[in-house]
RNA sequence: GAUCCUAUCGUCUAGUAGGUUAGGACACAAGACUUUCAAUCUUGUAACACGGGUUCGAAUCCCGUUAGGAUCGCCA
């Protein structure tokens, strides 16, 4: 007997992987990791139409970016494959081939145009929507004569009895057959449509739980009757919450960055979005917001799961995101920035090598500053080359003047090149005495300061960042200021 | 239009055998700290969609209403 549970996360590589579709993988992962199973990673690839190319590569460099393994797939094999649906027509057109024989399924000739006017008619006359069976009784004599032109293969629904769904998180809903129109299983092209794939699929790779979006949920009874007809057992279905953007529609383009390629270009750690994702239809109790990986697969329980969708809410992945930049480490956390900002700066920084070494002294500084990595730029842009973008107005502290301005930052040129060992701490003694001498308050002096050496207002801890650059650049800076403070037409 | 799903602070949620000052987190506001910005700490605002039942007692059980969402493709 084998009982081992066997998810799948079969995605149709039609463009990139969405938040919606990675919580349906992360919620696979996690039940088959916690449940010591088995993740299976199918591609459904029967559109030819919507078929993209890069998207398969898309698809696993996104899984494994959040590090969602699979333990069988297209790229690995394993015991069930193929695990691309297009290499599997075979097998989709024996399966057929048994239910046109026992007439469960017939062919259907019906153009696309009748169907279109057959749907317009039905909209019209507001009528229940769907395939009319129009073949459906056809004679085998007839259909000779239909021999030549293309055909479909529908389904033959009865027209009587319920179908019954049990959903581990729905309960219990019945369905009568009657609502259910006779849709196709092969497309005139000979590809299976979905509802048909995925039931043989699923039956032949020993799929165990089925854990899908909800939207699914209103044409399981389809697959359950396919399952049927076949006299195969059903998996045990869960149909997860759908996620919905800021205005509680369905999450889309519309809602900004839906990719999650997008959200790794923006700097969010994949441990951070595991997080997030995982907790948007599910929480382990009242007060768990931060969980790691680990736990997470040792935790993950599947009637924790909500039944109602929920929104996606930046401000709190950013804000988990910003928590797990906090507890890495600096080293580790380093590398990570490093790898992160590395192409932009490579070429960016003009006046001071990017390096690691370099960035490690730096990356401690705005570590508890930073909500995504892409919010490091704007901190530690001034490290790496020099811009003097500020105005006078802006160099001169509350309740100074110009003359006394110049004398500050003077007199700190003097101030720093007595200091040394060239420290942080030392500066920081030093300054502080200086502004005392100068009867200002610290604030004025940093201010001041701080813009000279940063340009910019808000800036990483001065002291730190003055050692960081180092006593030439610094009084480099400071004399630039000056300069500007004291001939500004010229510049 | 038909079928199905859902309903706790603005958002994510806890509440699983009816009895809680309805808890936590994000966001927001105020204060403390402070070298700018953060971080941190304290405090605060804020919810059971509505209406009926059942019950001594309902966020919790039942019925109805409303609202939102999904599905109804030779797309998945």
């Amino acid at each position: 007997m084998n009982d081992k549970i066997r998810v799948r996360f079969a995605p149709s590589p039609t463009g990139e992987l969405h938040l919606g579709n990675v919580r349906t993988a992360i919620f696979n992962w996690l039940f088959a990791k916690k449940n010591d199973g088995v993740f299976v990673l199918r591609i459904e690839d029967t559109d030819r139409n919507r078929y993209v190319e890069t998207a398969v590569e898309t698809i696993t460099n996104s899984l494994q970016w959040m590090g969602l393994n699979w333990d069988e797939g297209p790229d690995i094999g394993g015991e069930f494959g193929p695990y691309n649906q297009s290499e599997r027509l075979n097998l989709y057109n024996s399966i057929a081939e048994k239910l046109l024989l026992t007439n469960m399924a017939y062919k259907c000739y019906c153009t696309t145009e009748r169907l279109q006017q057959l749907r317009e008619t039905q909209t019209k006359n507001k009528q229940q929507i769907g395939y009319d069976g129009y073949c459906r009784n056809t004679s085998s004599n007839q259909k000779t004569n239909l021999e030549n032109s293309k055909f479909v293969l529908r389904f033959r629904v009865p027209q009587s009895g319920i179908t019954s769904l049990t959903d581990s998180i729905h309960g219990t809903k019945t369905f009568p057959n009657k609502l259910i129109d006779d849709f196709i299983l092969i497309k005139t092209d000979g590809y299976p449509t979905y509802h048909f794939a995925n039931v043989i699929d699923d039956h032949y790779m020993k799929i165990s739980h089925v854990l899908r979006a909800d939207e699914w949920l209103s044409s399981t009874p389809k697959h359950l009757l396919i399952y049927e007809s076949l006299e195969w057992k059903p998996p045990i279905y869960i149909h997860l919450p759908i996620i919905l953007g800021s205005d509680k529609s369905r999450l889309s383009k519309r809602h900004g960055a839906t990719s999650i390629m997008e959200y790794k270009a923006e700097g969010f750690l994949p441990d951070a979005m595991l997080n997030a994702l995982s907790l948007l239809g599910w929480a382990l109790d009242d007060k768990t917001t931060i969980i790691s990986r680990e736990e997470l697969t040792k935790k993950f329980e599947l009637d924790k799961i909500s039944k109602s969708p929920s929104m996606f809410d930046i401000e709190k992945l950013k804000w988990i995101n910003s928590q797990y930049i906090r507890t890495t480490d600096n080293q580790n956390l380093n590398s990570i920035l490093y790898s992160f900002l590395e192409n932009n700066y490579k070429e960016k920084s003009k006046d001071y090598p990017f390096t690691l070494k370099y960035l490690s002294q730096i990356t401690p500084l705005i570590k508890e500053r930073i909500n995504t990595l892409n919010e490091a730029d704007d901190w530690i842009n001034f490290f790496f080359h020099d811009c003097r973008k500020y105005t006078i107005e802006e160099l001169i502290p509350k309740n100074m003047t110009l003359e006394n301005t110049i004398l500050l930052l003077k007199q700190s040129i003097l101030t720093l090149q007595n200091t040394t060992p060239f420290n942080a701490e030392l500066i920081n003694n030093n300054l502080r005495t200086q502004a005392v001498s100068l009867d200002i308050s610290i604030r004025q002096l940093l201010g001041s300061l701080r813009m000279a050496i940063t340009a910019q207002k808000v800036a990483p801890p001065l002291f730190e960042t003055i050692e960081i650059l180092n006593k030439t650049r610094t009084i480099k800076l400071i004399e630039k200021a000056i300069d500007f403070l004291e001939n500004p037409v010229n510049k």
